[in-house]
RNA sequence: GCAGUUGUGGCGGAAUUGGCAUACGCGCAUGAUUCAGGUUCAUGUCCGGGUUCCCGGGUAGGGGUUCAAGUCCCCUCAACUGCACCA
């Protein structure tokens, strides 16, 4: 009998030896092929390991080991995500520096993992708050910089009242602040941003290049939102000043009624001694400042706004004058933030039309626009469009683009939805922005050999009552000198957001030593692109976006060689609680994966975790489902117990192996991790029910499930004694010929319904099957007086007697 | 509202190109095993009706295409996730 099997004893046992062996520590070896796997890196909260972080940990955990296995070198690394905002609250209300909170959590962060036996590389960790490690985001920044892609604008932000700070969208709950409760406005604040949509175009076209799965590439396509049309000058009546919107409907142009700009328009104040309600305008855009952008743009809410009195605007197409209003729904940060209203053929104008009482002109036939706005654009025809009436949708789109570029009042225009990154925060736990501003030169880059520009060690990091970070307190760090003129300079005290280091981490992975460059060439030759990069949904719009916009830049500037990060992207599903609500400490369904670790063992949590259903799906957390995993592993442990001598394989469960391997091999290829487990299970229960295994069947089924339940199969490895390690062996390879069986079972159905089943040969003639069919009892007696209208055979699964 | 995703037994979920619906696991039932069991093994388990066996129904709901539909097409409903009414 074979001893107990002890997941405690052997999974510390087999992590140790590998720690030792060095086992999946990596260098470059151009005698291999390499392969780059990559999984998002963890913010280390507080909170510790969620059950969710092993999904998609074992799940390229299992393609580097099967890669290892297929004769690969591997690089499969680990790291922290460490600044960011909860680090930081946390510091503040326990009076702990952020530093040590981070220290702490990395700490038990790394502890759980390694329970779990990944095959990390850990010697190459990485860490975006240390200094070595974010003087390279800094300098990623200066050459963002100097390529004239930062650049400072007024942007909102959050702001409580109370609490007098800039608050994230995240600590906005229900439009108060998370913490006391106050009220949130939106205030105006110089803000460094990155030009992002300079690559908008880039981003889209070079989705071709790369296998991303459909959904990522579809969203990411949808978040940058390109859109033509055009932009149309209104004149504003008795002015010299145009109103310049934007549409993707110029070929309605006729049919525009009205006007709404944005309550934030400069405009607004620029006329100011002209309108005669400005006092109720600016109460309209005080009120708006409190909503978010979602908020306001939301459609199934009630339209408001205010009828601007005093100024009107001019429609070029036909010179009739028209009102213009300020609504919340138009953002200034979209398009012109004015646009022409046509309530007859769009939604938001027809709803903002009906409730002001303003006249619908219909300028596209086709729908009832009395009841409703008729937004379709291929079936309409231009009608009350002088000389745009009869022509279809798309052609009255040229045709008027052309007209209005001719007279020289509007042009037509690309536009994305993709806004420009924001990327400073009033924080104090981010890399600092090196620059400083000096009265003389400006913006001044701090040289290279400045950095890293260090955070300041300070205790106050608390952050100040008049919004600006934490940093502008500390006087001693922010006086300094220009480097370029060398008089008095201040620094920029803004910081970094968390986006920033996680924009280009996979880079650092490759040579995370080096102390002259982000990475070497030669190491960047070898190891770019990431092979295979796994991450959740959530981060595809920013994430994502933001990191393939930086590698883009520094691909532009020649300090990579590949134009994308990542050549495939796949994405997991979220695990939620027993209840199959989201898990969180609230709601009271929060499993820990330590416990699970130390009640049923890694390699059980492991492949629980696979099993638990597809793996791009979420997925409810079942304790029984655990134990019934656990409870296969025990199967495949006592397996020993049957193992024969007896030469050569049983030819059935030989079948059964070939198609077992072939299963797996194939499933973990495309993430179905779920079926390749089953089919082991199925092998397993196999082996039972023929009550015998010989060792080479043992040995690859070893093999087969190293990559899911790693410790368990290295210990009976050694047990078994086959010799190595199983991380240095092959991968098995299966022989199709023997995957087949040597009889199938057909079925034989009468117009569709299943009647009798047939055992044949697989190669059996369409001829010799409809004879054998019909020689079946129950088949000619059915058919007895009928008359046969067709017979459909297809090969070795069905045969349908089509009878009348 | 927009975008994306999902809907299959008591539960988690399987099911290349349309080709035996419910693999695998859980739970439950029965039997065996064990000093004991939150053990192990075996057998059964979609629903309904007569009960060797057969008949009928069945993949959120409705319709369609087809010899054949969980799978393809149209409509409806529900749930989950993200969001920036994008003019």
């Amino acid at each position: 009998m074979s001893v107990l099997y002890n997941p405690k004893v052997i999974e510390k046992k087999w992590q140790k030896v590998w720690e030792d062996e060095k086992a999946f520590t990596v260098g470059t070896d151009t005698s291999k092929p390499k392969y780059y796997a990559l999984v998002e890196f963890p913010y280390p909260s507080g909170q510790g390991l969620h059950v969710g972080h092993p999904r998609p940990y074992t799940a390229l955990d299992i393609v580097a080991r099967k890669r290892r296995m297929q004769g690969y070198n591997v690089l499969y690394p680990m790291g922290w995500d460490a600044f960011g905002l909860p680090t930081e609250n946390y510091a503040i209300k326990n009076h702990i520096h952020p530093k040590i909170v981070t220290e702490n959590n990395i700490k038990r962060f790394k502890e759980q993992l390694q329970s779990l036996g990944y095959s990390f590389d850990w010697s190459r960790e990485i860490n975006t708050t240390d200094p070595n490690y974010y003087r390279w985001t800094q300098w990623i920044f200066l050459k963002l910089f100097e390529k004239g892609l930062a650049y400072k604008a007024e942007m909102p932000i959050n702001w409580c009242t109370s609490c007098k700070v800039g608050l994230a969208n995240e600590e906005v709950v229900g439009g108060v602040c998370e913490r006391c409760g106050s009220e949130v406005v939106r205030v105006v604040r110089k803000q460094w941003m990155l030009k992002i949509t300079e690559y908008a175009e880039k981003l889209i076209t070079d989705l071709d290049q790369v296998d991303y799965i459909d959904r990522v590439k579809i969203s990411q396509k949808n978040w940058i939102g390109k859109s033509e049309g055009a932009e149309v000058d209104f004149t504003l009546a008795g002015k010299e000043d145009t109103l310049r919107v934007y549409t993707t409907r110029p070929d309605t142009l006729f049919g525009a009624t009205y006007m709404v700009i944005s309550p934030e328009h400069p405009f607004v104040d620029k006329y100011k001694d002209e309108i005669k309600n400005y006092e109720e305008l600016i109460e309209y855009r005080n009120n708006a400042a409190k909503k978010s952008d979602f908020e306001r743009t939301e459609l199934a809410k009630d339209k408001t706004g205010v009828c601007i009195k005093g100024l009107t605007a001019v429609n070029p197409v036909n010179g009739k004058e028209i009102p213009i209003w300020i609504s919340d729904y138009v953002l200034m940060t979209y398009g012109t933030g004015a646009i022409m209203a046509v309530p007859a053929h769009d939604e938001r104008d027809w709803d903002f039309a009906k409730k002001f009482d303003l006249p619908i002109i219909e300028v596209v036939a086709g729908g009832r626009v009395d009841e409703a706005a008729f937004t379709n654009t291929e079936t309409g025809i231009l009608v009350n469009s002088e000389f745009l009436n009869g022509l279809e949708v798309a052609d009255a789109k040229k045709k008027i683009t052309a007209w209005l570029t001719e007279k020289g009042i509007g042009t037509k225009k690309t536009n994305y939805k993709l806004r420009d990154w924001v990327f400073s925060r009033q924080r104090y736990w981010g890399e600092p922005i090196p620059l400083v501003h000096c009265e003389k030169c400006g913006q001044v880059a701090l040289p290279e050999s400045e950095l890293p520009l260090l955070l300041p060690e300070v205790e106050s990091y608390m952050p100040t009552d008049n919004g600006e970070s934490p940093l502008a307190a500390m006087t001693d760090w922010v006086n300094t000198t220009c480097p370029k003129c060398g008089g008095p300079a201040v620094r920029e005290t803004d910081t970094m957001p968390q986006w920033a280091g996680s924009s280009w981490y996979f880079l650092r992975y490759i040579d995370p030593m080096n102390d002259l460059a982000f990475a070497g060439k030669e190491a960047l030759d070898y190891w770019m692109p990431v092979d295979w990069y796994n991450g959740g949904m959530e981060h595809t719009t920013l994430h994502l976006l933001y990191s393939r916009f930086w590698h883009k830049v520094l691909y532009d500037l020649g300090y990579v060689n590949t134009p994308e990060p990542y050549q495939k992207r796949t994405s997991h599903g979220m695990i939620l609680g027993e209840n199959g609500e989201k898990m969180s400490k609230s709601r009271g369904n929060v499993i820990n994966p330590d416990d699970v670790v130390s009640e049923f063992g890694a390699d059980t949590l492991r492949t629980y975790e696979m099993f638990i259903g597809a793996f791009d799906l979420s997925a409810a957390w079942s304790m029984e489902g655990v134990s019934g995993c656990r409870r296969f592993l025990e199967r495949v442990w006592k397996l020993q117990d049957l193992l024969t001598d007896e030469e050569g394989f049983s030819k059935e469960l030989e079948t059964k192996l070939h198609q077992t391997i072939k299963k797996v091999s194939l499933d973990f290829e495309s993430l179905k991790f779920n079926t390749a487990i089953a089919a082991m299970m199925s092998f397993v229960n196999e082996c039972y029910r023929l009550e015998r295994i010989t060792r080479g069947e043992y040995k690859t089924l070893l093999l087969l499930l190293n990559p899911v339940a790693s410790h368990v199969t290295e210990e009976l490895w050694e047990t078994l004694s086959f010799g190595g390690r199983v991380y240095q062996a092959s991968w098995p390879l299966w022989d199709e010929a023997k995957t087949v069986e040597a009889t199938v079972e057909i079925v034989i159905q009468i117009n569709g319904k299943i009647k009798a089943a047939l055992v044949i040969e697989p190669e059996e003639t369409e001829e010799n099957v409809i004879k054998k069919a019909h020689e079946i009892p129950a088949i000619s007696t059915i058919l007895d007086g009928k008359t046969i209208v067709k017979q459909i055979y297809v090969k070795g699964r069905i045969l349908n007697i089509v009878a009348k």
